[in-house]
RNA sequence: GUGGAUGUAGCUUAGUUGGUUAAAGCGCCGGUUUGUGGCACCGGAGACCGUGGGUUCGAGUCCCAUCUUCCACC
């Protein structure tokens, strides 16, 4: 359940409310895609980073240990001991990004395994089954996630079989949560806007699931190869017509600006690989901005990576240090640079909260938006 | 001392019967990364081919000398 505490013209302070705690958003969930961060992060780390909910992926937990296996170990939050709130992604994005190994049809799709390149099959009522089994909190509809930019009519006709798709889930998922077997019997289920970048279809195809009266809306389908000003016009026209009571999630994106202009249109909830990849490569997000602790310039560099940041990191270690053990392929660099930077995400939401709370969310904006985009 | 190997980028090497701007891996430098097929990917700098002569239209490649390192034998 949703529940809006303050707004800022289309931002929205709120809160969430799950059978596993209330998260409060705007929110920026922490990917585990395998049931893990990568990057030896634990979950016991994740409390100490500030995450409050943790997203996991069905095609990859499908694959391997197998969702059968996770219901057998008590479900996934017993099985990786998150005990917060657990979103899991449908499939849908491996329907785009593992494109070259797949085929689409009515009743679904037919991956080739990254694993072993065997035939696997998923279509709405698998993806269903496979979520319940993991047992998270909130499943995802399975969509389709097509490229930009693509031609009107493909986006059409993918669309609408999303909706079909959408519904699909929807009465699978009543069904398994009716059955006494299921490790979450409240699983909640989210709908995907899809329409690529064509508004005409976002809006329609928006209007149509809101109908359904899912536990909650994503916009998908944006950050795949559009410039970024196309997606915050996409935004700006499907907000609009997204349900005030329900949250809003922005599905992949992104860097802290797309973020805040997401926030800023009436987005709640995020994800994105970008902080915990960014770090496994050097890559690290602070309160001056963008730096990459490959440089030469930081080998002798005894400050720590961001003299604001509060993490445990930056409590204890230098970028000369940190900038070593990355070179040196020690795997201790790996979890140091990830946690430091989801730290930066998941504080970062905290600090656009507060600014909602204040009432100066657009200060906030203004002055961040300036500093977070550049490189130091 | 004698005989035999060896010498090409910071490192390890490839360079065909002599033929245009000498190649690769690693390392180094820089960049990319948006519902994670990612310890990944893209780009860049860097070599008077041990040194000095010679043969040739042309030499990293052939010849001579010299030095380096290594091996074997006295």
């Amino acid at each position: 359940m949703y529940k809006l505490i303050k707004n800022e013209k289309s931002a929205r302070r709120g809160e969430f409310i799950t059978n596993r705690g209330t998260v409060q958003t705007p929110a920026f969930m922490n990917v585990a895609t395998a049931g893990a961060i990568k990057g030896a992060v634990s979950a016991t780390d994740l409390k100490t980073l500030g995450c409050q909910v943790m997203l996991s992926n069905t095609y990859h937990l499908h694959v391997r240990p197998g969702d059968e296996v996770v219901r057998d170990c008590g479900g996934l939050h017993k099985f990786s001991t998150w005990d917060g709130p657990i979103l899991t992604d449908s499939g849908g994005f491996q329907v785009f990004s593992l494109a070259k190994l797949r085929q689409i049809t009515e009743e679904g799709v037919t991956f080739n395994s990254h694993i072993d390149g065997r035939k696997i099959f998923m279509g709405p009522e698998e993806s269903m089954q496979i979520q319940s089994n993991l047992g998270s909190t909130i499943a995802m509809a399975f969509d389709e996630c097509v490229e930009n930019p693509a031609e009107y009519s493909y986006a059409k006709e993918s669309c609408e079989r999303t909706t079909r798709w959408l519904i699909r889930c929807k009465q699978k998922m009543a069904e398994l949560n009716r059955l006494d077997t299921t490790v979450n019997p409240e699983q909640m289920l989210f709908g995907i806007n899809q329409g690529c970048t064509y508004n005409d279809l976002r809006i329609e195809h928006m209007k149509r699931i809101a109908e359904l009266d899912l536990d909650g809306y994503a916009v998908g389908g944006l950050a795949v190869g559009e410039p970024t000003e196309v997606m915050y016009d996409v935004l700006e026209n499907v907000c609009p017509v997204m349900p005030d009571d329900k949250i809003r999630y922005l599905m992949g994106v992104g860097t802290p600006l797309n973020i805040l202009n997401a926030v800023e249109r009436g987005i709640d909830l995020f994800d994105c690989v970008m902080p915990s990849r960014n770090a496994r490569h050097g890559h690290l997000f602070t309160s001056k901005g963008i730096i990459n602790i490959n440089n030469n310039k930081y080998e002798k560099d005894m400050s720590p990576i961001d003299d604001e940041c509060g993490c445990p990191v930056c409590r204890r270690y230098s970028r000369a240090y940190i900038r070593h053990l990355l070179k040196a392929g020690e795997m201790l660099s790996q979890r140091l640079l990830v946690m430091h930077n989801l730290w930066f995400y998941n504080h970062l939401m905290e600090d656009i909260r507060n600014a909602l709370d204040n009432g100066n969310f657009a200060e906030f904006k203004r002055e961040k938006e300036e500093i977070y985009g550049r490189r130091v």
